[in-house]
This record gives structure tokens, C-alpha cells and sequence, in this order.
DNA sequence: GTGTTCACG
DNA sequence: GACGTACGTGAACACC
């Protein structure tokens, strides 16, 4: 290679406008300017995103030259090619329209050349400097995530995604499409593109195309050899729709032969003039970036009145250190002033009852934020950190803090404000009132991703927050907050309380907009107390049963490896499935059954059971002792471990918002899947035990899901049968074979209850056929036969997942929402999988709400009969609770009255609710 | 970190 | 005629 300068004489950086314009608009709540309401929301997301990448610019990169591009109207060439391009396209929402001529006047206020041209799109603008530059020997960044950017990536181009600040050269291009940057247009020509109507080959999405752009070179290539393609439809689909993938090829290919109105001269880059920038943003009345520019640019222009701390840094927002009780009294009184402050505590553990108070942090404002060290260091922590020994004592800032946690005119704004409340409680402190981001992204937004602070923070705000790992690293040598230092823990914990803050400003209104205050303010807040209090509590276990219980396990498990070993005739490692397979399928030369997602054969209970009934001794010999290797590391040696060493009790930690369907998930430990339906498993719940002078009692729906089912569904059968107080799986079976309920074949029971199973998640003839052992077309005539029985269920599958398609989510009858995103999507089977999720959810969702709404009523309820029960654990149909022994009979009365009566008033179902109760000294004999 | 397996409703 | 499925979870372990 010639010899070539270390670094480009042009190194061009293009920005993608119009993307930058909806990422604004997107992210932000609808604000207007004060003045007159002109809506500017979008207008200021993109000035802060211009400025944040100008900045950024400073450090890192060198750009010689710059510009923004932006579409210059919806028509361009493509349409004349396709009408039906971006024809799916919506309207821009009204309140957009008007600032996109703002945000080009905002840009050119930056200093910024700002670039479109009729009858093309920006993205073949930016393919046609990429490429003037390219020849020229420079560089191009193209600042866009945008896939469609992605042909043009080269080793002298590159995209960069300012969100996830993330650089997209060659090799990331790669992971994405499956095929280099040159194939990308083949295999999007393939694949099409659903968000611009390309309409590409259907059946064929990117997985699809990139394999067989790799196998056959190129599109013509494939199209030209179609009909060597084995798969049958997939060969058809090609050869009938080959001239859709030979449109969308044009459709999807960027042209660089654009005019260009302006030189490299004419956009070098810029230099900010400050007074310029200010002047129109004080037009907008952007205050806050305003005293940016101003305190990054020095004494360019007047400032206002200098209340507010002058950042120090150029960077985002400067927080504040609190050391002592006046500084912490002068944010308490801001907090108290404006009557809403968000609060977050940092601690040393994830676990909210062992957990020791590191720290605590408020905002006032967004970019207002404070953080209070109160304990970092400690003995034996030799930590070269001198703002340690500022730090206020821990019970001198809690007493200035809990009347302002307290105050019932001031609210608390957290992000999974259990856990802080928790913490909290136990330095005797009541947070209330409350209000809890994670809970109303969970009202408003379940199945559309996480509810996580760091996601909700790039999702609504468009911002990369400080991850924990960044300060206190990951792995082995993780450090715990309290060994963090003070000036970086200030930086994390003060932006978590801003961010936790700022999205309270994006959410809240929504819940209004979206008409879910309801069910945030009656199935998910309410609950926050209860189930702290239900943590709190905790569960006593007994250890010294569940060590015996270990050694018998492992005795047992001893024996069975031996056998194995034996059968096998060599040693080998048995738990690893794949050394089994290896036995079994290789040495031993047993049939492999199915195989796993990875491509494996699958060594999984019902593969290895079906062996062991065809007579293989080794299958059983393995079966066994999984069975028991399960029971033994996850339960009986793991449960001992979790006792809290203070209370001596097990306290499960439930996730309000980690299921699509309302669930609550346990974890650390997980008691929501304590074993029940073995002999041996039975045994850990009965170590699951009652305090002295107490016993559990547990209190379980029987039937819910589908007595709500029959319910939503209209299933007159069913509604009788359960009003009847029948066998609803002896009288599915009844029905749908003609035979008297009186003396009925377990079998056909268990089969008319594995139907109705199916139904609840969504039936399919494979499904049914795998879950019962029998003939998938058996299966299916099982089902069409339950479908003209039950008329009702048909149509409730029906229109479940038309309104599912039509509005891409569906409801609980408490009008909790689910989204499902995919029912729309071109693969089948993520749209069938879908689809099954949307009729599930509402049933198992509709569960979940009825007893939230019981769990929520409890508390008071005890209290006003004036019974002493606690109510422990959740496990999705079951409440168990501990109760004095002479209090039994009337609480577990109580309890399933509140349970039974939980849907009303709010919803009065058409089914009757029944609560099956029962009391022991353990949890075995309670159930 | 991912995949497999298996405990629960 | 082939494909890929029962719904919702969390934890432990092997293996890369």
C-alpha cells in the first residue's frame, strides 16, 4: 500500500436530521413554548442532541467537515418506481409538523449547513458525499443507526450511533444483515422492509436472505437459480415473487449520484457562535440549554440572574456533594417548596434486608440533583479517598431526612420504590406518599421491554445514564457502593435520582392520556406496601431438615451415578447433557428423539423417559438422579444459605414488573417454584414451617384461569358446570365425548383437562399432541370437537387476536394492557407465537390482577377483625399466611372471603370465585 | 455470557 | 409438504 498519512486531510461527518427529529420527538413529553404554546418539544431534543454531539466532538473525534441532512418532502423518485413506498407511512402528528421548519432554522443557528434536495431522500445525500469523500481518500461518519445506512459502509465509512454510542464499521454490518455491506441491499431486497413498504419476497426475512445471499453470491444469481431451492414454498415464493425482490432492490439501494448544492469547502466544519445560538434560544426559551452554552462558552453574552449553580464542567449537568446538615436542609426546603422530589438510596447489597445504607440522593428539578454519602469506607477498606471523612453520620441526615420522606404534602417520585421504602423501614422511616416510574412504565408500556431505570432512560429520554458496573466494575472485583468513590458515587447516584425524576415528567402524563391511572392506582402502586410488607416478614424455614434432606439426596444420588456409570460402561460426567448424548445417541446407539435450539440432541426429561420405556436402563438411572441433583443445589443446599442471619427467616425479594401478564416473579430465592408434585420434592415444603404457637395457612383460587375464561368468553357450559359446582374437567369430557360424568375413565378426564390447559395457552394440535402422547391429528379432532362444543371459545380466539392485530395489544377485564408487538410481524412463527400470547395474556393477566386486588384488601381487612395474620407469600393463585393457632379457623375465613370477593366492584364476573383453604405446622400440610 | 434443563403456577 | 409451537416465570449447571 502507497504510503498514506496517519490521518485523512477530510474527515466528514453527516448527520442523518430527519432521524434526529422523530428520535426528539419521540423522547420528549409534548412540551410548548411558554409565550404562546407553540409545540417546540422536538425542536429542543434535537438543539440538546446537536450540542451534546458538537460537544462530544471536542474530545475523540476531529471532524474537518460537517453537515445535517434532511429529507426534503415525503415524494421522491422511489414513489415513481413503487407508489406503494412508504406508502404505510403515517401522517407526522399534528404538533410535529409545524417545528420542522424550526428545526431546520435551529440548526443553521448552530452554525450548521443544513441540506436537502428535491426528489431525493437524505439518506442518498449522505450517499452521495460518502462517496465523493470516499474517492477523495477521507473519511466519512455518518451519525444515524438507520440500517438503510448500512450498504454504505466501507473501511473508510462508518455509521456511529449517538445513542448507544456505538461505532458501526464492517463488522457490525456483518453481525446485523448476516453478509457483508456490499450484500446488504440483496438481502434487504429479499427480506423487504415493513416500516417503508418494500415489499421484498414473502415468507423470506433477514435470517432467510442472508443465508441464501451467502449460498448463491447475489440476488440475480439466486433468482436466476431458484429452482434448485429444496424447501418448497420458500422455492415457489421466490420464483413467483422475483420481480418484488428485483423492485425492492431499487427501492432499497441508495443512489450517490444526487446533485450537490454544496462543496466541501462550503461545509467545513462549523464554529459555534455563541451569541448567534443564543439568540435563538431565547426565541425558543430554551432556558436550561441556554445556561449550557453559557457556561461552556464563558461570558459570551448577559447571563440572567445566576440562582441556579453554574455548571462546572461542560459536561451534562453538575451535581451536587452534600457534607453537612445546612446543605442537606437547603435541598429538604427546595423539595419541600416545589412539593415533588425524587429519591434514591445507594446501598452495599442488592438485597433490600441485608442491605446497609451507602448513601441517598435527591432531585429537585431535572439536572437538579444532590447526592449524601453517609457511609462509604469503612475498617479495613483502604480507600485514598479524603472526602470520607466529610461525610455526615448516618443518624444525623436521617433525622433531617425522614420528616421531608414523611410529609404527606411532599411526593416521592422513585424507580422501584419498594426497595428504597425497604430500606428505608428499616431505619423506621414511612416513605409516603409515593409515586414509582418503574410501576407506570409497567401500567403503560408491559411487553414493549423492560422497566429498568437505564432502559426507560434511553427509551423515553434518549439518554445513556452511567451504569453501576462503570463505577464499581464488574465480576470478581466488583466493589460494593460503599467502597466506591465519594466524587464518582455523586456522579451515578445523583443522575439516577435526575433521571428517575425526568422520566416521572415523561410518564406520569400518560397514564392519563392512555386511561391507565386505574389500573396504576389500583393494581400496581396499592401493592408496593403490601408486598414490602409480606418481604419484611419473611418465612421461617427449618435448616436442620433440609441439611438431612441434602445428605439423603446426595446418598441416593451416589448410588444412581454408580449404576450410570456402570450401564455405561465407561465414566463420564452426568450432568452434562451433552456427555449423555454422547453415550446414549453415540456409543450406546440408542434413537435420538428431538433436537435442542442449539442443534444438539435433546437429553430432556420426556426425551429420556420414552428410552426408559422402551426398556434402556441407563435413561432411568440419569432420571433419577437429576431428579434428585435438581432438588438437592436448588433447594435443599440452597435454601439454608438464603436464611437471613437476623431474623432467621427466608425473605424473597417479588418483582412488580418483570412479567408481561401482571405476575409477580420471586427471586433470590425464587419461592415460587418450591417443588409440590413429587414425594421427595414434597419434602422441602415441609420444611417450610410456622413460628411457635402459629400455623400457615394457605389460601389457593381453585380454577381461576379458567373460571375466567368461561367468563371472558361467554362459555355458557362452563359457567353452569362451575356454578353447578361440577368437575369442570369431568364435565369438559362429558361433554365432548358423550359419556356420564359418573364413573368416568381417568383417562379421558386427563384428557379433556389437558384441552382445556391448551386452550388457556393458546391450543395448538402439536402442543396437544406432544402433551398427551398421541397423534397429532387425534389432537386436532380433539380440538375441533371442543371448538363445536364450546362455540364460544372460538370466536373469544378469534377476536382476541384481530384486536391484538388491529391495535397491537390486548386487555385484562381490570384493563390492564398487554402489548404484543410481534402478532404483526412477516416471520410466522414469531406471529403465531404471538398470537397465543395474546389469547393467554388476558386470561393469566386477568388472574394476576384479581389477586393483586386481594392482596391489596388484605392487610386492612385483618386489621379490622383484629386478627394478628401475616400474610407471607404469593405463588400466582396461593396466599399463604401465618397466623396464632387459636386465630386459624377465622382467618382462614377472612382470607378467602377478601380472595373470593377480590373482582368486585370494579368488575362483577359472571363465574363464581372459590378460595380452597388449609392450615399445618408446615406448608406441606398446610397446602 | 449462552444454552439446556427443570422447579412452579 | 415443511416448519415450529403449547402460556408465564427463575435458578443451577455445563460449556464456550
Amino acid at each position: 500500500m502507497a504510503d498514506k498519512p496517519n490521518k485523512p486531510s477530510i474527515r466528514l461527518y453527516l448527520v442523518d436530521g430527519s432521524s434526529y427529529i422523530f428520535r426528539a420527538y419521540h423522547a420528549l413529553p409534548p412540551l410548548t413554548r411558554k409565550s404562546d404554546g407553540l409545540p417546540v418539544g422536538a425542536v429542543s431534543g434535537y438543539c440538546n442532541m446537536l450540542y451534546k454531539l458538537l460537544a462530544d466532538m471536542n474530545d475523540g473525534h476531529d471532524p474537518t467537515h460537517l453537515a445535517v441532512i434532511f429529507d426534503f418532502s415525503a415524494k421522491t423518485f422511489r414513489n415513481d418506481l413503487y407508489p406503494e413506498y412508504k406508502a404505510n407511512r403515517p401522517e407526522p402528528p399534528e404538533d410535529l409538523v409545524p417545528q420542522f421548519p424550526l428545526v431546520r432554522e435551529a440548526t443553521r443557528a448552530f452554525n450548521v449547513p443544513c441540506i436537502e434536495t428535491e426528489g431525493y431522500e437524505a439518506d442518498d445525500i449522505i450517499a452521495a458525499y460518502a462517496r465523493l469523500v470516499e474517492r477523495a481518500g477521507g473519511e466519512v461518519v455518518i451519525v444515524s443507526s438507520d440500517k438503510d445506512l448500512m450498504q454504505l459502509v466501507s473501511d473508510r465509512v462508518t455509521l456511529f450511533d449517538t445513542m448507544k454510542n456505538r461505532r458501526i464499521g464492517r463488522v457490525e454490518v456483518i453481525e446485523k444483515f448476516g453478509v457483508p455491506p456490499e450484500k446488504v441491499v440483496d438481502v434487504q431486497a429479499l427480506a423487504g422492509d415493513s416500516s417503508d413498504n418494500v415489499p421484498g419476497v414473502p415468507g423470506i426475512g433477514v435470517k432467510t436472505a442472508a443465508q441464501l445471499i451467502q449460498e448463491y453470491g447475489d440476488l440475480e444469481t439466486l433468482l436466476a437459480r431458484a429452482g434448485e431451492i429444496k424447501q418448497n414454498k420458500r422455492r415457489e415464493s421466490l420464483i413467483e415473487h422475483a420481480d418484488k425482490a428485483r423492485i425492492s432492490k431499487q427501492l432499497v439501494t441508495l443512489r450517490d449520484d444526487a446533485p450537490l448544492e454544496f462543496s466541501l469547502d462550503d461545509i467545513r466544519m462549523p464554529k459555534i457562535e455563541p451569541d448567534k445560538l443564543i439568540a435563538f434560544l431565547d426565541e425558543m426559551e430554551f432556558a436550561a440549554l441556554k445556561r449550557r452554552v453559557l457556561a461552556d462558552f464563558g461570558a459570551g453574552a448577559k447571563d440572567g440572574a445566576g440562582d441556579a449553580p453554574a455548571p462546572a464542567a461542560p459536561a451534562e449537568t453538575a451535581y451536587e456533594t452534600v457534607f453537612d446538615e445546612q446543605a442537606l436542609a437547603r435541598w429538604i426546603d427546595e423539595a419541600r417548596e416545589r412539593g415533588i422530589v425524587a429519591f434514591d438510596t445507594e446501598t452495599d447489597s442488592l438485597d433490600a434486608m441485608r442491605a446497609r445504607l451507602v448513601g441517598f440522593s435527591l432531585a429537585t428539578a431535572p439536572g437538579r440533583a444532590c447526592y449524601v454519602p453517609l457511609g462509604h469506607g469503612g475498617e479495613g477498606l483502604a480507600l485514598d479517598d479524603a472526602d470520607i471523612e466529610k461525610q455526615m453520620p448516618l443518624e444525623a441526615a436521617l433525622e433531617v431526612l425522614k420528616p421531608l420522606l414523611e410529609d404527606p404534602s411532599v411526593l416521592k417520585v422513585g424507580q422501584n420504590v419498594k426497595y428504597d421504602a425497604l430500606v428505608m423501614a428499616r431505619h423506621g422511616i414511612a416513605v409516603a406518599p409515593f409515586d414509582d416510574t418503574m410501576l407506570i412504565s409497567y401500567a403503560l408500556d408491559s411487553g414493549r421491554g423492560g422497566h429498568g431505570m437505564d432502559e426507560l432512560a434511553k427509551r423515553h429520554l434518549g439518554l445513556d445514564t452511567i451504569k453501576f458496573a462503570q463505577v464499581a466494575g464488574s465480576g470478581k472485583k466488583q466493589k460494593t457502593f460503599n467502597e466506591v468513590a465519594i466524587a464518582k458515587a455523586t456522579e451515578y447516584a445523583a443522575e439516577d435520582a435526575d433521571m428517575t425524576l425526568r422520566l416521572f415528567h415523561v410518564l406520569k402524563p400518560r397514564l392519563a392520556d392512555e386511561k391507565k391511572c386505574v389500573v396504576y392506582e389500583t393494581l400496581e402502586r396499592p401493592l408496593v406496601p403490601v408486598v414490602m410488607e409480606m418481604e419484611r416478614a419473611g418465612v421461617k424455614v427449618d435448616p436442620d431438615s433440609l441439611s438431612r434432606l441434602s445428605a439423603d439426596f446426595a446418598q441416593r444420588m451416589a448410588a444412581y451415578e454408580a449404576e450410570a456409570m456402570e450401564l455405561a460402561g465407561e465414566e463420564f460426567n452426568i450432568g452434562s447433557p451433552k456427555q449423555i448424548s454422547e453415550i446414549l445417541f453415540g456409543k450406546l446407539g440408542l434413537p435420538g428423539g428431538r433436537k435442542t435450539a442449539g442443534g444438539a440432541w435433546s437429553t430432556k426429561a420426556d426425551v429420556l423417559e420414552e428410552l426408559a420405556a422402551a426398556g434402556h436402563p441407563l435413561p432411568r438411572a440419569i432420571l433419577n438422579w437429576r431428579g434428585l441433583s435438581k432438588l438437592k443445589s436448588t433447594y435443599t443446599d440452597a435454601l439454608p444459605q438464603a436464611i437471613n442471619p437476623e431474623t432467621g427467616r427466608i425473605h424473597t425479594s417479588y418483582s412488580l414488573a418483570a412479567t408481561t401478564t401482571g405476575r409477580l416473579a420471586s427471586t433470590d430465592p425464587n419461592l415460587q417454584n418450591i417443588p409440590i408434585r413429587t414425594d421427595d420434592g414434597r419434602k422441602i415444603r415441609e420444611a417450610f414451617i410456622a413460628e411457635k404457637g402459629n400455623v400457615l395457612i394457605s389460601a389457593d383460587y381453585s380454577q381461576i384461569e379458567l373460571r375466567l375464561l368461561a367468563h371472558i368468553a361467554d362459555i355458557k357450559a362452563m359457567k353452569q358446570a362451575f356454578e353447578d359446582g361440577l368437575d369442570i374437567h369431568a364435565m369438559t369430557a362429558s361433554e365432548m365425548f358423550g359419556m356420564p360424568i359418573k364413573g368416568m375413565d381417568p383417562m379421558v378426564r386427563r384428557r379433556a383437562k389437558a384441552i382445556n390447559f391448551g386452550i388457556i395457552y393458546g391450543i395448538s394440535a402439536y402442543g396437544l399432541a406432544n402433551q398427551l402422547g398421541i397423534a397429532r391429528g387425534e389432537a386436532k379432532e380433539y380440538i375441533e370437537r371442543y371448538f363445536r362444543k364450546f362455540p364460544g371459545i372460538r370466536r373469544y380466539m378469534d377476536e382476541t387476536i384481530r384486536r391484538a392485530r388491529a391495535e397491537g395489544h390486548v386487555e385484562t377485564v381490570f384493563g390492564r394492557r398487554i402489548h404484543v408487538g410481534a402478532i404483526n410481524d412477516k416471520n410466522q412463527a414469531m406471529r403465531n407465537y404471538a398470537e397465543r400470547q395474546a389469547i393467554n395474556a388476558p386470561i393469566q393477566g386477568s388472574a394476576a390482577d384479581v389477586i393483586r386486588r386481594a392482596m391489596i384488601r388484605m392487610p386492612a381487612a385483618l386489621a379490622r377483625a383484629k386478627l394478628q395474620a401475616r400474610m407471607l407469600l404469593q405463588v400466582h393463585d396461593e396466599l399463604i399466611f401465618e397466623a396464632p393457632k387459636g386465630e386459624a379457623a377465622e382467618t382462614r375465613r377472612l382470607v378467602a372471603a377478601v380472595m373470593e370477593k377480590a373482582p368486585s366492584p370494579a368488575v362483577a364476573l359472571s363465574v363464581p370465585l372459590v378460595v380452597d383453604t388449609g392450615e399445618g405446622r408446615s406448608w406441606s400440610e398446610a397446602h
